[in-house]
DNA sequence: GACTTTAGTCACAGAAAGTGACTAATTCGC
DNA sequence: GCGAATTAGTCACTTTCTGTGACTAAAGTC
């Protein structure tokens, strides 16, 4: 566990098994967003990182128990968060218990939006702590995409984008070769740059 | 007019000259895709061929006259259609009248959304005819993408995603050397290729 | 000190993209 | 009828980007 990707899912109280994802009805003068990082909080102690609109859900059939429109929001935190509240459990996302439709297409439409904002938005330095190495962040990369990235592409690509600034640290960690610090370089300064494309794969 | 993105707004009734984004509030039982395909039905008296949810829009105010959460969808048609009905208008996107702020957001989230779902989805040829000429193809690309492409990349882009066929027609259009015909290619008869990307720019 | 392990870099081949020029087939003006 | 103008379609060449394996560097292990 910790190089995988989870969910953190909710008992559902009414039948023995099944799961569901944490859900907030948004008070009056809550913005959506707002809820959905509450609906987090509530769950695991603390609020995301990165919170992202996936889309609204809603077939026009009324199902017992659910809303007739679910606004899906993603939210990420890193590994080494506070437990989940008791209720609550993480599952692989390539291992889900059995869920509804709705929320099936839900989880299924946040994979995707993982995929494919995680070139147009820092996702992955919001992971991460602020120094970090470069064999970290490849590592994140290659957990969010759930793809191999080959070394010497990704950090190419990394330099073209100009998303990174190293720092005159290093660090050991353990074996091998120290690896030097790395931060995000914030949006300001960076130069001007093509478009970058992330999506460089392993044989 | 023809030859730029535009959108069909509604003349608001209470206010004078306020106009608003084509809206409907779901039926029992109507899904939120068939409500958006009737709001525009509506406006328009025929079905956009391509529609798609760009996300949920609600801020927790409440604002006179407008519902808490509104969830907007795109709808493209292409020109040659009906006019549309009485109270509603086209407007250029790009000279827009003042909109309420959440209507204003779902507009730059549709067109945001046009051109990111260009390379992904069929869209631009559902806005043609079955057959097409590759210049009306690289027009209806341009509009779409609001960006000025070289005609031999666009062509070589299209080769190698196996999108189009020739056929064995010719049209002759006025002037200049007779265009000919292509049409869309199924999907299953697609041979394997890499992933394409249109984003090719004219300098 | 030799071996293992992880970091970091290079170099090169092949593919893809940016671009201008060129050929082809029509209509228009005279 | 003929050359200019116009639109279609293709080529060729250069530059850039990717995929990839191999190489060097700096630590720990035994």
């Amino acid at each position: 566990m910790g190089n995988e990707l989870a969910i953190l899912l909710v008992r559902n109280s009414s039948e023995r098994e099944r799961w569901s994802v944490p859900w907030r009805i948004p008070q009056t003068g809550e913005t959506l967003e707002a809820a959905a990082a509450t609906a987090a909080k509530d769950a695991l102690g603390e609020t995301p990182t990165w919170v992202e609109q996936i889309g609204a859900f809603g077939d026009g059939k009324r199902h017992p128990g659910e809303a007739d429109l679910s606004v899906a929001y993603l939210g990420l935190v890193p590994h080494e968060t506070a437990a989940p509240r008791a209720g609550y459990a993480w599952f692989q996302v390539v291992d889900l218990p059995a869920l509804a439709p709705r929320q099936r297409a839900m989880v299924e439409g946040a994979t995707k939006a993982i995929q494919s904002s995680l070139d147009q938005a820092p996702i992955a330095f919001r992971l991460l702590p602020a120094t970090f190495t470069l064999s970290e962040l490849q590592q994140m990369y290659e957990l969010l995409l759930d793809k191999r990235l080959h070394k010497a592409s990704f950090r190419r690509a990394l330099q073209a984008a100009w998303l990174v600034e190293p720092m005159d640290e290093w660090r050991s960690e353990g074996r091998g070769r120290p690896a030097q610090l790395f931060r995000y370089l914030p949006k300001k300064k960076r130069r001007p740059h093509r478009g970058v494309r992330f999506d460089f794969l392993y044989p």
